[in-house]
DNA sequence: CTATTTTCTTAAACTGGTTTAAGTATTAGC
DNA sequence: GCTAATACTTAAACCAGTTTAAGAAAATAG
């Protein structure tokens, strides 16, 4: 059986100080209720028709949501990489069939919160409620922060964005994907880095 | 003094319900912690460079969020109507300034809930923080689908799309507005409008 | 190491939506 | 009710980014 090691449970502990200190109890209550789980490159931790019923903590590796538009193209909607929670949020919440894809970049070990064991949490440690009320208001506000983005930047602007924001991120995934999560198409993506390079960036 | 009518208690209250349920008593210690406030057609909630330090409740009219743009012109980023909360949300959470504006598009009445009093419902009624988070996490959601509504959708799918999910809602303001909210020129929303007019539409 | 698949690049033709500009309705203030 | 300001329309010129297509490079599997 997977089980955390003492290395990720202090990640995970530093990243949930960041939102709401836990004490000891209380943080081994919150680790009774998660499953540690890998997952390889290129699978898929969830796929479309279903019901998303748990959240997932990246201890390491990368991954992303994508669906395949009318045109058959796929779309990268969100990507994820070490201390960030990723889900389908629709189907999470409203326990609804989604039609995305989350699906591993990189090898990745993550630690599975189901959601029932999530409402059982919620009752024996009420802290837990408002931890995930500041993960989503957080969440929101990058969300509405990159519709900002791309209501007002050129394409070109966007990409300069999110290389400054996210620094080398950028190197771990697929430059298609990374277009396809930027709004724009693989093709336009090569022409602004071959402008860029005459230029000497 | 402004007080809250048995009326808009209700209205509250069926709102509020929808997420979480309060018993009496709690439901007075959350309407004790509200302050009902009037606000004219055109004026504005909130202007650049302050930082938010409430969220409001809208029982009646419209309001809006909006910045200028760097080439000047006014982006609209987000509507509130009856039983909406409003916020700078980057602003509330992270007590930044903001460059935002908060304008009411009509005469509106709201129910102000201040962050420090806030913060005491928080610790007074816990239901409280399980009831923001469900919030968040459906400003969330919505935020996400908007996102992916605008990264497949041609203008013109786009504005068909809003027009079915509000209803009459694109009656109650300005064009233009709903132009750079939808993410294009009032000059092409009358195009479109045109262009649909001949088609009998 | 080689073959196959997938990803990335380049470049020309194209198009959805913008810009500019001028005119027409509507609304709000006096 | 008149005037000024604001909101809406129309149409032509324009352009940022897409589409298509074909080849080069890199990754993956056997």
């Amino acid at each position: 059986m997977n089980s955390i090691s003492e290395a990720e449970k202090e990640a995970l502990k530093n990243y949930l100080n960041r939102y709401v200190v836990f004490d000891e109890n209380e943080f081994e209550i919150f680790l009774d209720h998660l499953e540690k789980i890998e997952i390889k490159k290129k699978k898929f931790l969830f796929e479309p028709d279903q019901v998303c019923r748990a959240q997932y903590f990246v201890l390491s590796g990368c991954l992303r949501t994508f669906y395949f538009n009318e045109k058959g193209i796929e779309q990268t909607l969100l990507f994820a990489i070490e201390n960030w929670w990723i889900t389908e949020h629709d189907s999470f919440v409203n326990e609804k069939p989604s039609q995305h894809y989350i699906q591993a970049l990189e090898d990745a070990e993550l630690l599975k919160l189901d959601k029932t064991k999530m409402e059982a949490l919620y009752l024996k440690v009420p802290k837990v409620e408002r931890l995930f009320r500041i993960i989503a208001e957080k969440t929101l506000i990058a969300s509405l922060n990159r519709l900002q983005l791309i209501f007002n930047l050129s394409r070109e602007e966007i990409l300069d964005n999110f290389n400054n924001a996210t620094g080398p991120f950028a190197q771990r995934v697929p430059q298609k994907m990374l277009a396809s999560y930027l709004g724009f198409t693989p093709e336009f993506f090569s022409m602004i880095k071959a402008k860029k390079k005459k230029k000497g960036e």
